[in-house]
DNA sequence: ACGAATTGTTCATTGACATAACAGTTCAGG
DNA sequence: CCTGAACTGTTATGTCAATGAACAATTCGT
């Protein structure tokens, strides 16, 4: 019984005290995925943090840079540099709002909108392969209680409806 | 039915188009850890960098920071600052290796053990309080999965034929 | 109408790395 | 033994993403 180990949790690997913590064992994962997708993205131009603004706005028509910095958790300061970048391109555009001067309403041009179903193909793609040892249930399973953690305990029970 | 959700895999969330890849997730997840740990550590003078670092060591003694520099994934120039500032505070020993002058052997003095053990369990807390909504059978198959997705194909199944 | 709050923006700074060059040391082969 | 390649630790420098602090323009609350 001690023969075959199954190598995922092997014992004998210098940094077995850190994968005994869940989150080195994500950033580890997450440096992997990082590297691989970073590098399937820059083929198209985007980086990691332009691909997912676009995904929001793509999904969000009409979004303002403030709400787009809450939902990446980047702040306002940091969004001007991702949008900016974005719409030099010309995959995303900053409209005027009718009732408000302050704010610009973000939309995804045609290119935009497929460049982003490109992207999402290929990183899709990348993170099938990144993730080749594990079947279809186990990234499933990862991928939700990862989102499980990430969230934490949300506190708002949900009593916000806005 | 639409009543209560599992919140979980909330589909009205602005990220989600997100959080459908493992990758976003992991990101996410790891963030919330990082600055909870991150926290954790300094108030006993430690950075995630340097609790690895310290782990590392502890488990094993008269390890050469090159071989350190490998094991965390850091060119051996960053470890050198690592190391510095475990070496500052007396937790960590530089000390001659006696066939070979080029190198240090690394170890722990014993109030860095005492240290290491204090951090670890403090991580130990952390981690459990942020993951507080995945029951305890959840957290080790979170944890393994990141870890066999983290390895990835370990391509040296012993056949490299070139 | 006026002070508080919001939005987008700029600029300086930070932190955590990487790269490149270097000195000291070891080692293999002639 | 000698010499050049290879290795270890180190320093200096650059990079890249993100932050914080300020600011102007605008809107909101009362």
């Amino acid at each position: 019984m001690t023969a075959t180990a199954p190598r995922t949790e092997d014992p004998t690997a210098a940094d077995a005290v850190l994968y005994r913590f869940t989150g080195y064992a994500m950033k580890r994962a997450y440096m992997r995925v990082q590297d691989a997708v970073s590098a399937r993205l820059s083929e198209m131009g985007l980086r990691i943090g332009t691909f997912s603004a676009l995904g929001v706005v793509a999904t969000n028509p009409g979004i303002s840079q403030s709400r787009l910095s809450e939902i990446l958790q980047i702040k306002r300061s940091g969004i001007v540099v991702v949008v900016d970048e974005l719409e030099r391109v010309g995959v995303l555009e900053r409209s005027a709002v009718p009732g408000d001067r302050r704010m610009y309403a973000l939309s995804v041009t045609p290119g935009g909108h497929r460049l982003w179903r490109k992207a999402e193909a290929a990183v899709r793609v990348t993170e099938a392969e990144l993730f080749a040892t594990l079947d279809a249930g186990e990234t499933e399973i990862l991928r939700h209680l990862l989102a499980k953690a990430a969230r934490g305990a949300t506190a708002d029970g949900g009593g916000d409806p806005e």
